[in-house]
DNA sequence: CCACTCAATTTAACACCGTTAACTAAGTTT
DNA sequence: AAACTTAGTTAACGGTGTTAAATTGAGTGG
């Protein structure tokens, strides 16, 4: 009775023991450094037991890549029930996917293959990265209800600069300070939420 | 007399070769498929020998990153050249690196560390990077005569709204055709341009 | 209590990686 | 001819992802 109930907490323990090892070594050495021996011996385990919950490196990658886009997906789905006006809805969504990259750059990393990190499941298949993919179309929708094919080109351009200004930021953080690209970042993101209307 | 002029000249054309190999397997097979053996099989001479040309795989990528601003400050210098209209420069800048790209995207690749592409010399110390700035900055700064800070601003702007769109037209360019993602990209960029008037 | 099974885990191995030290062979200088 | 320089190689070190085989250990039927 017990073993049926320990055994499978356990294996789920272990699972997130090695996602979590894996985001400490990549936060404090860089992606580069993340090895599966050195995630085994910081749980405490031989190098298989690896492969016992991620068929490859791989793999164990796109479930960090998918827990980012659902962490994503949860905060966004948050300011949706809290605001009603589109035009703030947009914006500050736009400001958790700062918030997000500023606090988890290992994280935002993983998901778009920077800094040396790279998983190879392509970006575009991730269930996950079409969920968030969906429900900020559906705000921009909800904005301006036009055909699918503008809704779709708004959305790259908002995510071009979002991204952009994210990703360039992290490049030059030591040249340019943080702080002073979120001002930029943060105007920025305004503009185009203002001049969608 | 001979020799002093055979050896530097075969020098050169096995550093070159060393460059043009490294970035036809990354071309190829992506960079993490980059390996010194490999690049010492294909030029047929043993590994160490690549070290006599580069310090490290690090300098090595760091090289092709300073050839690609290099290439890329040389294209903007045309266009100045080219064309009065500081309108008209920054948006033709601002096409050329969407082709530049588009042609050579596994050097693109590593100016900015994407797609597995790990190059740990700092960007924004590489001087041929900075020669770049320089040059888009004067451009901006043709247009609109505010102070450096400004300016400064403007460009970051600009170069996110131009970096922001390339990569994710590379990340999702089999979901997205090439072609549409470079129609957004010029609308976007010709507005950004007219929006500075 | 012994033998057996079965699962969990580890050891050992393979082929690769970046990098360096030691070595070889050829040519040049003295 | 002997010593030195140069170009290039081989061999090695410690690391990587990954897999097959060996090992451990606990529970079970005889």
């Amino acid at each position: 009775m017990e073993t049926i109930e320990r055994k499978p907490r356990n294996r789920e323990q272990i699972r997130s023991g090695i996602l979590k090892t894996a985001k400490s070594i990549a936060r404090q050495e860089g992606w580069q450094a993340v090895s599966i021996r050195k995630i085994a011996d910081a749980i405490e385990y031989s190098a298989p037991i690896v492969y016992e919950y991620f068929d490859s490196k791989d793999v164990l990658l796109d479930e960090i890549r998918s827990e980012g886009f659902r962490h994503l997906y949860q905060e966004y789905d948050r300011i949706i029930n809290l605001y009603r006006d589109p035009e703030k809805r947009l914006y500050e969504i736009s400001l958790v996917q700062w918030e997000f990259a500023r606090q988890q750059p290992e994280i935002y990393q993983v998901m778009y293959n920077l800094g040396g990190a790279l998983c190879t499941m392509p970006i575009y298949e991730s269930e996950s990265m079409q969920a968030v993919s969906r429900i900020v179309c559906k705000t921009i929708f909800s904005f301006i209800p036009k055909a699918e094919d503008s809704i779709k080109r708004l959305y790259f351009q908002w995510w071009s600069i979002s991204h952009g200004m994210i990703m360039l930021a992290m490049l030059l953080k030591d040249e340019q300070p943080f702080d002073q690209s979120e001002q930029i970042y943060r105007e920025s993101m305004r503009r185009f939420v203002r001049d969608l209307r």
